[in-house]
DNA sequence: AAAGTCACACTATCT
DNA sequence: GTGTGACTTT
């Protein structure tokens, strides 16, 4: 049906065609990576293979959903039963399978970070009493336990390498990443690091599991390869086993996870890891303008550990340069960003096809302000996801404890919002509720246990009440049901009587639930939130109205614009002040600034603004040394002020 | 002693 | 917007 050879190029045609071992597609940026992986899809079902055997991992859930769609058109069939998504969501599709396999129970729940900083906050106060001065926070003994975990390296390496301050402690740390990894078992919880390290455990020791596993996957497909750790390589491998019918695919040159654990080494030794396996490159370039690909490449160039590999433009050059431009203040900066962006609305560009990228997330307030003022609509992706902000993780927190009664984190959640419990009352309310579910989940016994203050009786008793009205082990309720059951008996209140901006959150809530009704069962419905990216579930009102996106340049993996603004181009912020002490740092903030240029299609600004807020003079990025003057138009505006007529010129 | 409240600082990057 | 530390109230 489909003519393959005609509707790729001949890299993407020999790639998509590939028959008899692992593969590895180097594929650059803009070069049709996605469209190799779909026609990829489409070819293996073109010649029969049943669609149970794919597994598709991506990199985020998005993009495996939007894949797979994508196949459905192009073959006009209906393949639901292709699996794809995240590697943490294969293993929990995996968990869920069978949850006794790994020491769970069928209606065990997903801690996020958050989740997970507060258990091991809550086991900390348990095993150290009188905590050292300069011990580390709960959201660093975190990082610290998920390094560890995602590069498969010993906890005390880790210290030793990269937390060196509390090498004091190792011997507190480890003790307490044991104590953590019982207090999960016993919540019958699993962190997103458990989500991989499980599922291989049972691959590498469990034969019958391992071999069902590798029977069933005829043909994996790894996108996005180089940002994958050890732990997510070593489940491919294991996978691969039987049928041999990998393909990965990745760009060593785009690597900017090895923050949490990704090894882009993963890539430069595939063909050590499969011997038999075959290499493609595509390097042939149909997003960018040939000038901003220029300025891609010189960009990276510098960067020692990489494949050599260049981009070659597939669209003709025209006129138009990316521009570098320096500005006094960030605040001109914004100025400038938020004009130019209004005039390419005026003159016919979709505001879809314009996006605004920086380092981290609290760059973007500024322009964000201006935007609203000039009243230009907009989407953000923020740092907090949208699951995670308070009012959505408490009602959440009520279904979580209601579906697994062992949950900690959640019931400290809840006992939290009762009037006069604070964290002491709190952990003494649980170790009765621990002991009375003990032996029986059953939610009533809570109604009339032991030893609760009288002054908050009452409430506790409200609470109990409505846990039993939820609870599924009572009375299945979907999971819309059970949010607007919450809501109605006190939730509703407590978010009134607590936030001055209640009635937005309420309205996200009502969101909430309304994305609920998609799902019959809680435990669906839970995981799914627990398991989508920022980039997945960006909630929108109006999602008819075309919005300029303003986007941290991590987030903006994989997409692409029309118009790119590069802002904050400034030394200690990009690249970051924690990076410049290492060359191994600085190359993947190079990795990123690559990335970010390669987004853009046409229009590319690089700004820079001169002064801080506090008004010293900030230095240029090194990054832009790299860009040959030749290559890009450099304005100097350091007025504030600058006229719209200075740039007629370049609308040519 | 625990809970509640207020002022203040300050942002890595994320499944 | 959130987390923290100092202070006040229960």
């Amino acid at each position: 049906m489909i003519n393959f050879r005609a509707e790729l190029n001949q890299e993407q045609y020999s790639a998509v065609t590939h028959e008899g071992s692992p593969a590895l597609v180097l594929a650059g940026a803009g070069s049709g990576k996605t469209r190799t992986l779909i026609y990829r899809v489409a070819w293996l079902l073109d010649r029969g293979v049943e669609p149970e055997a794919i597994l598709l991992l991506t990199f985020t859930n998005k993009a495996a959903n939007e894949m797979l769609e994508r196949v459905r058109n192009l073959l006009q069939l209906n393949h639901k039963s292709i699996l794809g998504g995240t590697f943490h969501a294969f293993g929990n599709y995996l968990l869920r399978q069978q949850p006794e396999l790994f020491g769970l129970s069928p209606n065990f729940t997903i801690l996020d970070r958050d989740d997970q900083e507060k258990l091991i906050g809550s086991v900390l106060s348990r095993y150290l009493k009188n905590k050292p001065a300069n011990f580390p926070k709960p959201p660093v003994i975190a990082e610290i336990f998920s390094l560890a975990t995602n590069s498969n390296r010993d906890l005390v390496d880790v210290i030793n390498k990269k937390f060196a301050k509390f090498k004091v402690f190792s011997f507190e740390l480890i003790e307490l990443e044991k104590k953590y990894q019982n207090a999960k078992l016993e919540s019958n919880c699993v962190d997103f690091d458990d989500l991989l390290v499980k599922p291989l455990e049972q691959l590498q020791k469990n034969k019958e599991f391992a071999h069902k596993q590798q029977n069933r996957f005829k043909h994996i497909l790894v996108d996005e390869y180089q940002d994958t750790n050890k732990i997510q390589a070593s489940l491919v491998t294991e996978l691969n086993k039987i049928h041999n019918g990998l393909m990965a695919v990745g760009d060593d040159a785009q690597s900017i996870y090895s923050w949490r654990g990704a090894e882009y080494r993963n890539i430069l030794d595939f063909q050590k890891q499969f011997p038999d396996a075959k290499v493609f490159k595509i390097e042939t370039n149909y997003r960018s303008a040939p000038l901003v690909l220029e300025v891609a490449n010189q960009a990276i160039k510098d960067n020692k550990n990489r494949l050599q590999k260049k981009l070659i433009p597939a669209r003709k050059s025209s006129s138009t340069k990316p521009q570098i431009i320096y500005f006094a203040d960030s605040a001109s900066q914004a100025d400038f960003v938020v004009n130019k962006i209004s005039e390419f609305l005026r003159r016919g560009i979709n505001g879809s096809e314009i996006a605004v990228l920086y380092r981290s997330h609290f760059l973007s307030q500024e322009v964000e302000l201006t935007l609203q003022r000039a009243q230009i609509p907009y989407r953000i992706t923020s740092g907090l996801r949208f699951f995670e902000q308070a009012h959505i993780k408490d009602v959440l927190a009520w279904m979580r404890f209601a579906t697994n009664p062992r949950d900690e984190v959640s019931f400290m959640r809840i006992v939290g919002m009762l009037d006069g419990v604070g964290p002491k009352s709190a952990a003494q309310l649980w170790e009765k509720t621990r002991n009375l579910l003990n032996d029986n989940q059953n939610l009533r016994n809570l109604k009339n246990m032991s030893g609760v203050a009288p002054k908050i009786k009452t409430s506790w008793e409200k609470m109990v009440d409505v846990l039993i009205q939820v609870s599924p082990f009572i009375k299945p309720t979907p999971p819309s049901k059970m949010l607007e059951t919450i809501l109605k008996n006190g939730y509703q209140s407590y978010v009134e009587s607590t936030y001055s901006n209640a009635s937005s959150r309420l309205e996200e809530i009502e969101l909430l639930a309304e994305f609920a009704g998609n799902f019959p069962t809680v435990d669906a419905f839970l995981s799914q939130l627990a398991l989508q990216s920022n980039v997945d579930a960006t909630p929108d009102q109006d999602a008819n109205i075309p919005k300029v996106t303003l986007s941290t340049i991590h987030q903006a993996k994989g997409l692409e614009w029309k118009v790119v603004f590069l802002i904050w181009l400034v030394e200690n912020v990009f690249p970051s002040r924690h990076s410049v002490e290492e060359e191994e740092a600085i190359e993947e903030e190079r990795r990123l600034f690559y990335v970010a240029i390669t987004r853009c299609k046409d229009y590319l600004f690089l700004t820079v603004p001169r002064l801080s807020s506090q008004g010293f003079v900030m230095k240029p990025s090194r990054f832009l040394n790299s860009i040959p003057e030749s290559l890009v138009q450099i304005h100097n505006n350091f007025n504030s002020s600058y006229s719209n007529s200075e740039w007629g010129e370049y609308w040519h």
